[in-house]
DNA sequence: GGATAACATGTTACCGTTAACAGACAACCG
DNA sequence: CGGTTGTCTGTTAACGGTAACATGTTATCC
C-alpha cells in the first residue's frame, strides 16, 4: 500500500501538497493538483485512515454492541443504525455479547482502544458498570432498548411498560381471568417493565392475585422451559402472555405437544413482532416495537452528541408500541 | 483521555517501561510493574490501538459487506463471522450495499482507508471490479454466497445448483410436470447456479421445453410481481421454484390472493430456510444452506490468510445444501 | 578483582498524516 | 519603487505507541 510519501515523490512534490489535494484545502496550482491526481490514481493510492485519526481523535467509527443479532427485533435495530451511520460517514463496528456481562466488558474495553467515537449499546444488564466505564474515558453513549436505572445516560427504547398493559388489556377484554406472562430474567429492564404493565392491567381489574409470572431467559428454550413449567400447575391459565417472540415460539411448541389448540384451548400472545418479509402466515398477535426507527434515532442522538449539537442533560426516548391483533387470540374456552 | 505518557509521568517511569508493563516484554521489576499498573488503573488508561495499528500494520479488524443483514441468511452468515472473528480477537465492521455496485464500492473505498485486515464481501454483483481494487492494495478477501467468474479468489458459498436440482427432482418426483421458477437477477451468480440446477433436473426428465422461468430481484416484491406474471401464463404451472425465501413470500401472497390453496392447488418450494427459532409453523419445503457454517469457513480462511498460513492458490469451499420437505409441496392436483 | 552476563530502565526514531509556520514569487497599489 | 496582498509550496512537529539501541546497575564467575 503507497503512502502519501510515494505518491509525493512521484509527482515531484512534497507530501503536504498531496495533502491539499487529497483535501481540497490552501492553494494549489492547477498544474501541480493535475498531477498529483495522476500520481494518485497510477499507484491506486488510498489515504490512510489510521494516521488521520491519529491526529485528529475521531475515526467515524462507532460501536454497536448488542446481545444477539440473530434476533430479528436486533437485526431491524442493526439496519436502522447502519443506515443511519453510514449516511453520516460512520462506520459500524458490531458485537453479540448472547447477555453475558463479561463478553460485554471485553467488547467495551475493545471498542475503546480502537478509538470509536461512540457506542450504542443494548445492555445485557441492569448494571450501571459498562456506561460507566464508557463515561470515564469520555467515550459517548446511548443505550438501547433497556433502562439504566442507576446512571445518567442518554436512553432509546420501546415502551415495555405500555406495551405489556395493552397485550394484557387485550386479554382481560376477550374474557380471560387466568393469564400466565412468561417473562424474561428480571436482571433486565424490558422484562421488569412488562411485568409491570401486566400487573397493572389485572391491578384495574381486580385481579392482582391471579398473576402468575414464570421467569426465564428471552429464548425459545426459556420459553419452552417456562411454558412446560406453567401447564403443570393448576389450574391452568387460559391465556400466556410470552415477554419476547423465541419465548412465544418455545412456549408454542410445548402447547402444540400437549395436544392444545391456539387460540381454541389458549390464548398466546408476544411482545416483538417478527418484519412481514418473514412472516408466511401472520399468526401471533403481538405488540409491535418500531426497531428501525429506533436504531435510528439513537444513532441520530449519538451523532448529534459527537457534532456537539445535544443538551448537556441526557435524553430518554421512549418509542411506542403497537398493538397487532392475529389469530393467536381469542376468547376464552368456555369452562365445563 | 489518557496516554502512555501520562501514565508514566504518574508512575515516574519512562513510556516504554509503561509499555514494557502493558506488553509483558522485556524486564521490569515487580516493584517499578505494581507501580505503573496502580497508575494504570488511577487513570483507567486504555492503550491507542490507532497508534499501535499504524506502527505494525496490522488492525485486528475485518469487514464484512453483505448486501442486507436483514435477510436472516445474511444475518446468520454475519453471526458465524463475528463469532469465528471474535474468537481470534478481531472486530468486524458491517455494511449493506442493497445490491448496489455503488455503495459496494463506497463501502471498500471506507474499509480500505480504515485499513483493515481483510474483507468478507457478498458482492452486489458478479464483475471483479471489487476484489481487483482489493488485490490491487494488497487487502485479503474471501468471497460469500456467490462465485465470481473473472477474478482468482478465495470463495466460500452453498452448492446452488446441486440444491436447485434436488428441489426440481422432488417436485419432479412428486409428479409435476410444469414447475416455474421465480429467479433472482441473473446477474448475480446464485440465481444463474438456481437455474442451471432447475434446467438439469428438468433435462433429465425429458422436459427441457418445459422450463418456465420469471426473472425478478431477491425481494418480496420481486417474488410477488414476478408470481403474478406466471399466474397470468397458461397452462399455469402445478408447482413453483422460488428462488429465495423472500421471492417465495410474495408468491405465497400472490397465490392467496388468487385464491389457490398451497400445495392442493400448486405446490411451493424455495431456497433458504428460515432459522427454527422464528418459525412458529415450519410450513415451506426448502433447500437449507448452512449460514453460520458458512460464515465461520469464510472468516477462518480469511484470518489464515492473514496469518499467512494459507496455501497461495485461491480455494473453493463449496458447503452442501439439505433438502428439507415440508408441507408445501405434494403431489399436483388431478387435471380436469 | 576484573570480565561477563543478567537485569532494569531510558532515548531515539518511526508508522502516515496534517496544522502551523515559513519562505518565495507575482501582482497590485499609492 | 517599497510595501502589501495573494498564491503556491515546503519544513517541522505532533498525534500515541514501540523496536532497536544505549546505558547503567547488580550478581556471578574464574
Amino acid at each position: 500500500m503507497s503512502t502519501i510519501g510515494d505518491v509525493a515523490k512521484r509527482a515531484g512534490v512534497s507530501a503536504m501538497t498531496v495533502s491539499r489535494v487529497i483535501n481540497n484545502s490552501g492553494y494549489i496550482s492547477q498544474e501541480t493538483r493535475e498531477r498529483v491526481e495522476q500520481a494518485i490514481a497510477e499507484l491506486g493510492y488510498v489515504p490512510n485512515a489510521l494516521a488521520r485519526s491519529l491526529r485528529f481523535k475521531r475515526t467515524k467509527t462507532i460501536a454497536l454492541i448488542l446481545t444477539d443479532i440473530t434476533n430479528p427485533f436486533f437485526t431491524t435495530l442493526a439496519r436502522g443504525i447502519e443506515d443511519a451511520a453510514s449516511e453520516q460517514g460512520f462506520s459500524v463496528i458490531f458485537c453479540n455479547t448472547d447477555e453475558s456481562q463479561d463478553e460485554e466488558a471485553e467488547y467495551l474495553s475493545v471498542v475503546v482502544q480502537k478509538q470509536v467515537d461512540g457506542v450504542l449499546l443494548v445492555p445485557a444488564s441492569s448494571s450501571s458498570e459498562s456506561v460507566t466505564f464508557l463515561q470515564d474515558r469520555g467515550v459517548p453513549c446511548v443505550v438501547l432498548d433497556r433502562r439504566l436505572p442507576d446512571v445518567a445516560v442518554d436512553t432509546v427504547r420501546g415502551d415495555s411498560e405500555a406495551g405489556a398493559y395493552r397485550l394484557t388489556r387485550h386479554l382481560l377484554d376477550l374474557g380471560h381471568r387466568r393469564i400466565a406472562l412468561l417473562n424474561g430474567p428480571s436482571s433486565v429492564s424490558t422484562a421488569e417493565d412488562r411485568l409491570a404493565g401486566y400487573r397493572r392491567a389485572l391491578d384495574e381489574a381486580g385481579l392482582s392475585s391471579a398473576a402468575r409470572v414464570y421467569e426465564g431467559s428471552y429464548t425459545v428454550e426459556g420459553g419452552y422451559r417456562t411454558a412446560k413449567q406453567m401447564l403443570g400447575d393448576t389450574p391452568r391459565p387460559t391465556a400466556v402472555f410470552a415477554a419476547n417472540n423465541f419465548i412465544a415460539i418455545g412456549a408454542l411448541r410445548v402447547l402444540r405437544e400437549a395436544g392444545l389448540r391456539v387460540p381454541d384451548d389458549l390464548s398466546l400472545v408476544a411482545f416483538d413482532d417478527l418484519p412481514a418479509t418473514m412472516m408466511i402466515d401472520p399468526f401471533f398477535t403481538v405488540i409491535g416495537q418500531p426497531a428501525y426507527e429506533m436504531g435510528q434515532r439513537a444513532t441520530q442522538l449519538l451523532l448529534e452528541h459527537l457534532a456537539g449539537q445535544s443538551p448537556a442533560e441526557p435524553q430518554e426516548i421512549v418509542l411506542p408500541a403497537q398493538l397487532i391483533v392475529r389469530r393467536s387470540s381469542g376468547p376464552p374456552p368456555a369452562e365445563i
